[in-house]
RNA sequence: GCGGAUGUGGCGAAAUGGCAGACGCACCAGACUUAGGAUCUGGAGCCGCAAGGCGUGUAGGUUCGAGUCCUAUCAUCCGCACCA
């Protein structure tokens, strides 16, 4: 009886489904465990190897969980709305929804086959309207709470507004514009436009003018994370920045809890770098200038983490986009800074961070040093950013590299204040130099500076201690039709929300996706949508994902988003497993989310990933032919193109060898008959081939013939007999002619064989190139655990028979093995594990159903198809995750007795004959009964017995 | 420039501070075969006929003992990047 891999596991996978083995209640009787992988966005282009690894690693530990004893959630779900279905329906015409359907069945299919056990039942997509539904029921409550940040949480914005009535926003001051101040009186005597247009200013989700990152070629408005190095993460397209009115979430008011809730958390330290760093926390101080000459009392506020260097002072920098550019600006100064403005305006983010050049220009304006009293010019220049601190600066020419940059090219005058530290020649950023020229901060060291300034500057009360947070808050609306549309009404520029009871506001059918009139979205071209004055940008594609692990805990509820009972079962993702790509995007804002809807008291807890881990890239082998480029006699490129000839690596890498050159010259002739050559235009072209096609890195000849039209006629100069490819390791992708199909695989070696096969791989957090050779072995593995129950020509060969004890212990230490390597997330020693246990079996012939039973146990998370398959034809019933994983007896890991060394007081003393593995326990009493150690230690007891695993034993006396 | 990660055979890799290279690929030999790109058995880090020596990027350090811990350095990959 041979392994049918394909007829059982299409059995299994049937049988599962039908059976609704993966269905999870919520039953609060048993331990929780919850599993999720990052939804994915279901494209055209198909899975290939690399997409499943995440997905496998994730499958393997919920059924451990599950045969651990713990009530494991383990849903699948779908991110459906987004950029790339609209892009594609404007390039073809196909309606978003009917391509995102099709990508979501290829998906599926594709999954199905590899034997997963998500409950599919509790499946979603974020386009379904009974989804979104809630989605836009949290954005209304977003729009619809204000950050208190005494109270360090969100509150409803009707609490506020009583707040307002009472005293005014003097306890509250105005997050979206500081200048805003009034008392209960003011508020009274508030229009209920000028009202609700404060009221805005404090909402989590709220609508303003700012700047934003303009896409032209997408027609739409992009988030900082969405923008690479000054182009679009989707498509690479030229960013400008706009001023447009927009939908933002007020994350910025969670940047300290977001910054805080990371050390609650199972983070990889790169992923809570990245996180801070986007966070970009600093401390500092704002301080205020007074200026020479300008007659309001308005004045010039800077930013510094460096108050200590202020006696350093030479010039002040404002951005231009600053509104005291125009008021200070002197007229003798006008004509020059216009004109540096519009050149400022004309160039792109792009030019602006590839160029790095160092242009500004002097407004003619001084401010006053608040302590020398002297006079510092204020200039403009492009590097100061108008979106951080408060767009201004005081530039320290000898502490700051910028700074010092800019006074060399401008020649302003440089003062030293650090001495020594610094040479004239280039910045020194030091905190440690002792400072000089600085009036009362003369003599200190710089770092301890810092406070004396700021208390100075703060006696003085020309400046204040400041944290401030390089994090925007998150753009949130997009000029774009597939998304979830704003359950927003406007009326005189008022925005009203929809009545609760009005939700889902269903996005409507359209058939055309040009943009709307003035930059707004293919919405505005339906008359029904702006007959009712409908707001119409729609959500960006991280609404729907940032609360969706809530969602599969209740997917069906209609009365809530989830039922406060399911959120406190299930409670946090025990285990998150997705790519380090959504660092920043996705999950911040599902953090940010987490935090509100806890602070709403809707949820239990304000972090909704306990662990994440994050799953390496699977990198493709690229293969390369070499196409052979000739000139010579006559129509000698023409029947190069007709037949081209391609030359093995190994040649071809030797172009000026004399032989190579003797070679080729031979093999032209026999191919295309009496042609001189010219030898000096001999070269190569690389040329991607379908790794497909390759084996190893031998070429198919026939295959490659076949692969495509012009190189049927295609010849070849080999090297011992074969043509060896070149190879190189780059992204895997469709267009390089290096993915390789999941499919194709579970179809030649099983379902089982290439997860085992992705696992073994390597680490599940490393990137990692694929090759496809190496699932030879697991295959080979599986057979051989499969003769261990099944014979080919004997059939059954499983027996009732007692197992011995060296039997006993093979097992048991595989089960060990596997168990701790799978508790540990090392899914590649854990398939080794059972590898090894595998061969030992076979070595001691071992075909006793107690021991294989446990073996087939272990083997369920990893195979389970093959697990269930053998779990049955022993007879035993229902699902092999509902027997328990098998307990390991300790006495059976006790092995041999060895010699071990043992030193005391760190010396090297004796041997002592101790069994391998033994407990400390065990070890202690055979040192403490020792004859001859006693004798060392003068019959003292030892204070300690430190048993180093199974080599060597410390005694401290 | 700043930050993070990783450096171990021909390759993927393993190793609570305790026999480095388990397990697998590729390779070599043998068996069975008309045949082998099937299957099985065995071999194999490197140098050396051998005894033996050398070995975890490099240089130091801690330790009875270091791939593992500490310091410096180099290389590769990833992320951020005018953030004052």
């Amino acid at each position: 009886m041979e392994y049918n891999f394909g007829d059982i596991e299409k059995k299994w996978q049937q049988r599962w489904t039908a059976d609704g083995t993966y269905k999870v209640t919520n039953d609060p009787s048993k331990p929780k465990f919850y599993v999720l992988d990052m939804f994915p966005y279901p494209s055209g282009a198909g899975l290939h190897v690399g997409h499943p690894l995440g997905y496998i690693a994730s499958d393997i530990f919920a059924r451990y969980k599950r045969l651990k004893g713990f009530n494991v959630l383990h849903p699948m779900g779908y991110d459906a709305f987004g950029l790339p279905a609209e892009q594609y329906a404007i390039d073809r015409g196909i309606h978003p929804a009917v391509s995102t359907d099709d990508n979501i069945a290829n998906f599926r299919r594709q999954l199905d086959n590899i034997g997963f056990c998500y409950d599919w039942s509790r499946s979603f997509r974020t386009s379904d309207p009974d989804y979104y539904k809630w989605t836009q029921w949290i954005f209304l409550q977003l729009f619809d709470s204000w950050y208190d940040r005494k109270a360090g949480r969100a509150r409803p914005i009707t609490e506020l507004e009583s707040g307002f009535g009472k005293s005014g926003n003097v306890s509250h001051p105005c997050p979206g514009d500081p200048t805003i101040r009034f008392d209960a009186s003011g508020w009274k005597g508030f229009d209920p436009a000028r009202k609700q247009e404060i009221l805005m200013n404090y909402r989590l989700a709220y609508c303003g003018l700012g700047e934003v990152n303009w896409c032209e070629a997408l027609g739409t408005v992009l988030a900082n994370d969405e923008v690479i190095g000054g182009v679009s993460e989707r498509g690479g397209y030229p960013v400008v920045k706009k001023k447009l009115r927009q939908w933002y979430l007020r994350i910025t008011d969670y940047a300290e809890r977001l910054l805080e809730g990371l050390q609650t958390v199972d983070f990889s330290d790169a992923m809570k770098e990245m996180q801070t760093n986007w966070i970009g926390k600093s401390h500092g101080a704002e301080i205020d200038f007074e200026m020479f000459r300008y007659p309001s009392a308005e004045k010039l506020r800077v930013y510094t983490t460096r108050p200590d260097t202020i006696f350093g002072v030479d010039f002040m920098v404002i951005a231009p986009e600053h509104e005291l550019v125009e008021k200070i600006t002197t007229p003798e100064q006008r004509e020059a800074v216009d004109e540096y403005l519009v050149y400022v305006k004309s160039r792109s983010e792009r030019e602006r961070m590839a160029e790095k050049k160092i242009t500004g220009c002097f407004t003619g304006a001084y401010a006053i040093h608040p302590f020398s009293g002297l006079h510092i010019p204020i200039w403009t220049s492009e590097y100061v950013l108008a979106g951080y601190g408060t767009g201004a600066i005081m530039a320290v020419p000898c502490g700051d590299e910028r700074d010092f940059k800019f006074a060399q090219y401008f020649q302003i005058p440089v003062t030293n204040i650090i001495g020594e530290a610094f040479n004239g020649l280039e910045a020194n950023p030091t905190k440690d130099a002792i400072l000089e020229n600085s009036d009362f901060l003369d003599g200190l060291v710089m770092k301890d500076a810092i406070l004396i300034a700021i208390r100075k500057i703060e006696e003085k009360r020309i400046g204040i201690r400041k944290v401030n947070y390089r994090m925007r808050d998150a753009a949130f609306s997009r000029q774009r039709y597939w998304g979830e549309p704003f359950p927003i009404t406007w009326h005189n520029s008022i925005a009203v929300p929809l009545d609760e009871k009005e939700l889902p506001l269903e996005l409507p059918y359209i058939d055309k996706y040009g943009p709307g009139p003035e930059g707004e979205g293919p919405l505005a071209n339906i008359s029904a949508w702006t007959a009712r004055h409908l707001e119409t940008n729609t959500m960006p594609g991280y609404a729907g994902s940032s609360w969706y692990f809530l969602r599969y805990m209740d997917p069906k509820n209609n009365e809530t988003f989830c039922s406060r009972a399911a959120s406190d079962y299930w409670g946090q993702v025990d285990l998150y497993i997705g790519g380090a790509e959504h660092a920043v995007g996705h999950l911040l804002y599902s953090r940010m989310w987490t935090k509100f809807l806890y602070d709403r008291g809707w949820i239990g807890y304000d972090e909704p990933y306990k662990r994440l881990i994050n799953q390496g890239m699977i990198q493709g082998s690229s293969r390369f032919v070499y196409r052979l480029e000739l000139r010579g006699t006559g129509d000698i490129e023409e029947l190069s193109r007709q037949m081209p000839i391609f030359v093995s690596s190994g040649l071809a890498a030797l172009d000026n060898n004399p032989q190579v050159h003797d070679l080729i010259t031979q093999a032209v002739r026999e191919f295309y008959g009496n042609y001189d050559i010219d030898l000096d235009f001999i070269s190569f072209t690389p040329l991607h081939v379908d790794v497909n096609i390759v084996d190893g890195f031998d070429l198919d000849l026939t295959a490659f013939r076949q692969w495509r039209p012009e190189y049927a006629n295609a010849q070849f100069i080999l090297e011992e007999g074969k043509y060896i490819c070149g190879s190189e390791v780059e992204k895997m992708s469709k267009r390089l002619y290096n993915t390789v199909n999941p499919n194709d695989l579970v179809k030649k070696y099983g379902a089982d064989a290439y997860r085992m096969y992705e696992m073994f791989l390597g680490p599940v957090e490393q990137s990692k190139p694929w090759d496809t050779k190496g699932i030879e072995g697991v295959f080979r593995f599986i057979r051989k655990l499969w003769r261990l129950f099944y014979d080919e020509t004997k059939g059954k060969v499983w027996t009732m028979d007692t197992a011995t004890e060296a039997e006993w212990k093979c097992i048991y230490r595989t089960i060990k093995k596997a168990e701790d390597a799978t508790e540990r997330f090392s899914f590649n020693t854990g398939v080794s594990a059972l590898m090894i246990g595998v061969n030992e079996l076979t070595d001691l012939k071992c075909h006793k159903k107690e021991v294989l039973e446990k073996l087939v146990v272990i083997l369920a998370p990893y195979a389970p198809h093959l697990a269930e398959e053998l779990w049955h034809l022993m007879g035993n019933a229902g699902s092999v995750l509902d027997a328990a994983y098998p307990a390991v007896e300790e006495r059976y890991l006790v092995e041999s007795v060895k010699n071990y060394p043992i030193a005391i007081n760190g010396k090297t003393r004796t041997e002592l004959n101790i069994a391998l593995d033994a407990t400390q326990e065990q070890v202690e009493e055979i040192v403490l009964a020792d004859e001859t150690v006693l004798k060392w230690l003068d019959g003292n007891p030892p204070k300690k017995v430190v048993y180093v695993k199974n080599r060597m034993i410390n005694v401290v006396v």
